[in-house]
DNA sequence: TCAAAAGTGTTGTCCGTACACCCATGA
DNA sequence: TCATGGGTGTACGGACAACACTTTTGA
């Protein structure tokens, strides 16, 4: 029983990704306290004795988004004995994509050791605590070898949108152009979207047609998709 | 301090593959203790204080086998709270392949609450503990969806060998029939292998022609392979 | 009538798959 | 000489990439 006293911690820690300002961002909390001091950090927090893994990367999604029932998929377990500088804690990784439309940022939270809360730009990330820096390469590097494969984006967009907005999706995600006739033919294939006969009046020119994801994918994309 | 008392035990599981009887097995033990008294178990064992996690995995690989340096790849974290009847333990499965031929089995450690150590078929599993038959399922769609993509086969054969050994390896991992042209055309674009001088006799037959790796292939292969 | 974004097809290349016969050797 | 496994090439189809012009609307 004494040696209980000498396991490890054990953590969840979420990236939590969106697609906002033209740019691949990441949510991140700037520390108040001791170790790391104004590092900044993706949200995370110890898993709780009798909680599933899974369930504590929701519960800790939860409590810093307010969002709830996105697909969260575990990345990978880091546990170098020098992560932490006092102890000893190995984080089990999870990555979320969730609109940041849909968002209320939980900024009345900062004061618990919290000073703010607020997105990054992937291509431009402060100084991180901890090895979160590494953690959210991984998510990055995942993100892009499963958007190929699965059609990952629907995370991202509202319930109806155009293809354009979806292309920008997928090229903010690689980042990188994409051709915009290969898009729509590689797209439409795959069978997910209906065609809406609806129109956004967003732009001031000419209407685009609303695509949404259709029925059978939704319902089959818990089976069919890792993120 | 007194919460540390609370937290979780961790542990490494090992998932340790071959190739051997023309089947794809898995290394398996057999508990001679309670709880899953005589089920069997892939080898694991607890993560030391500071030990780094793939340490672990390595220690736990030489503990059971006497084999080291081999590739080892963290597949997930499997941390459902019943998984273990009596406590609370969080286990970071890795998966490795190994030549059983190059093995000795650890016999002699019989007898610390384990009846007996041996290959399984992985078609035709004994009654396994916890949730060791996820773990391994868990392995196995790991391997095949990588053996494809990365050449990872070269751990499961000897230093010089013939294509049809290497084929047949492909097979027994991917548990289906290959073209015996279209796996030649394929496995030599990959530019890793050297042709040499030598042929085998073993076969009774017409001599066949022997291949190794090359050295740029396995100078390179811990950054370009994850198996 | 102009500016801006929407929408639309064809072609070449590469990769994977299907498929059948001759060769070298030992018994 | 024959049985056995070793060794080789071609033809088709599907997926992806490159590429430019017309349409619709609001200002």
């Amino acid at each position: 029983m004494y040696q209980e006293t000498k396991t490890h911690e054990v953590t969840v820690d979420v990236v939590i990704l969106t697609v906002r300002n033209k740019k691949l961002q990441v949510l991140l909390i700037q520390r108040g306290q001791e170790p790391f001091m104004d590092k900044w950090a993706i949200p995370g927090g110890f898993i709780r004795l009798s909680e599933d893994l899974d369930a504590a990367a929701e519960r800790v999604l939860e409590e810093k988004t307010h969002v709830k029932n996105v697909h969260l998929s575990q990345l990978h377990t880091f546990g170098n004995p020098t992560r932490y500088p006092k102890s000893r804690v190995i984080t089990v990784a999870y990555c979320a994509l969730i609109r940041s439309d849909e968002l209320e940022l939980a900024s009345a939270e900062t004061g618990m050791g919290i000073k703010d809360i607020k997105w990054h730009s992937v291509y431009n990330l402060p100084p991180l605590a901890y090895d979160h820096k590494e953690i959210i390469s991984h998510a990055i590097t995942y993100l892009r070898e499963n958007v190929e494969q699965k059609p990952v984006a629907f995370q991202l967009l509202p319930k109806k949108f155009t293809l354009t907005q979806l292309q920008k999706t997928y090229e903010m995600i690689l980042n990188k152009e994409l051709d915009k006739r290969n898009f729509r033919k590689k797209i439409l294939s795959y069978i997910i979207l209906t065609e809406l006969t609806e129109v956004s009046k967003e732009g001031s020119k000419r209407p685009a047609r609303l695509y949404s994801f259709n029925k059978f994918f939704l319902d089959n994309r818990q089976s069919k998709t890792n993120l």
